[in-house]
DNA sequence: GTCCGTTCGTAGAGTCACTCTCATGAGAGA
DNA sequence: TCTCTCATGAGAGTGACTCTACGAACGGAC
């Protein structure tokens, strides 16, 4: 069975206590979740055990994730507002855009979590690429974000198929070049992945069609 | 829950009666299966319903296509044997050896099926785009062609990022002109959005690394 | 501080995709 | 014709995911 969940996220810098207490417990499964994944393996994990372990309800898990691997995949552009995108994709350049957010996304990371192993991005990266079912989820992630920035990618006189096209290669490219860092074992910033992997599609945008 | 699976299907050209009647089954499976989706939709259908109209039991549709959606994505590239597939793809020209799949694919298909719509491949395509778990699953079949792939595509002095993110590129831009192909009706053979679409990827192979 | 309406987590039952094991029967080869 | 092989079917089981109330606590209004 293959099922396909849009989730609303909290709002960012939610002030009541309430919604404290639902950021909280996001938190909190999301680490357990990831806890016992890494102890017994993905499969062998049922949500139930980590409704158990971050003491809530399992409809609680997935009200909040919506699937087992959305605990896995919590999709940062899901979560973008399409004005926000818009203010981040510059269709001219579209490569140096998405450069532009994972260098901002690696330093914000770089502040708030410890480098060291064991710790966020690597510990659930490594499922997006180990786990199949976790692979199939976030690419059909970068399905969504692909469509969602296909009209941000289009220039003048380009038609829509190589809108289309333009927008995969770059959504799943930069998928080819996480994928990449990660084989490396994480030894350069993923930024430096992205450069060097999406160079030649500068040229898609570049050319006269 | 998000299943992967790999099927082994039939080898090409059985002989035996045991053999003819798999092969026959796979058919009747597969017409039947889409008789039910088309006029219930693809939630609505059981596995169990497809089986009873088939005359096989759920265990056989299991065994023949792993998952519902391998139903209707049956992986054209993943029955071909790696050494096929060298022989049909250039590592100078991905892109053209793309193309001439796509032409012969069409000029078969045309020979042995009826024009007419509510026929293959229309029929079945309508799902790859409408029904976002065998979306999913169709990603899923891309992605491992383009990891089938990476070693054909692959040439000299080409990083092994670069070649990653040509070989997501050439596949899912394969995806989003099939797509354009499909939201235009297939007025045009796909063969032509292929052309135009991927034209602009042929630079990744001419471009110095 | 109290009351009310809304929101949100929980309980519980249900569906169904998918797995596994085992026994049987029918093709395939001798 | 006999036996070996192996695919099929039967049946039980697992667990992801859904749906429908229901109850409680939050937040605002006074």
């Amino acid at each position: 069975m293959l099922k396909m969940v849009t989730v609303t996220y909290a709002s960012p810098m939610a002030t009541g206590l309430r919604a404290r207490w639902r950021e909280n417990a996001i938190r909190t499964i999301q680490e357990r979740a990831l806890d016992l994944f890494d102890e017994r393996g993905f499969d062998a994990v049922t949500i139930e055990e980590i409704a158990a372990a971050s003491e809530v309800s399992p409809a609680t898990v997935y009200r909040y994730f919506g699937t087992k691997e959305g605990l896995l995949v919590a999709d940062q552009f899901d979560s973008l507002g399409q004005e926000e995108l818009e203010q981040l994709v510059d269709a001219r350049d579209p490569v140096g855009s998405l450069l532009r957010m994972v260098r901002d996304y690696e330093a914000a990371a770089g502040e708030t979590e410890t480098p060291r192993r064991g710790r966020s991005p690597w510990r659930r990266v490594r499922y997006f690429f180990q786990e199949p079912s976790v692979r199939m989820a976030f690419s059909a992630t970068l399905d969504r974000a692909a469509q969602r920035i296909l009209p941000l990618v289009t220039t003048d006189g380009m038609s829509e198929t190589r809108a289309r096209v333009a927008a995969n290669a770059l959504v799943f490219g930069y998928f080819a070049a996480l994928e990449q860092w990660y084989l490396d074992d994480g030894v350069r910033p993923i930024a430096d992945y992205v450069e060097e992997g999406l160079e030649p599609l500068r040229g898609i945008w570049s050319v006269k069609g």
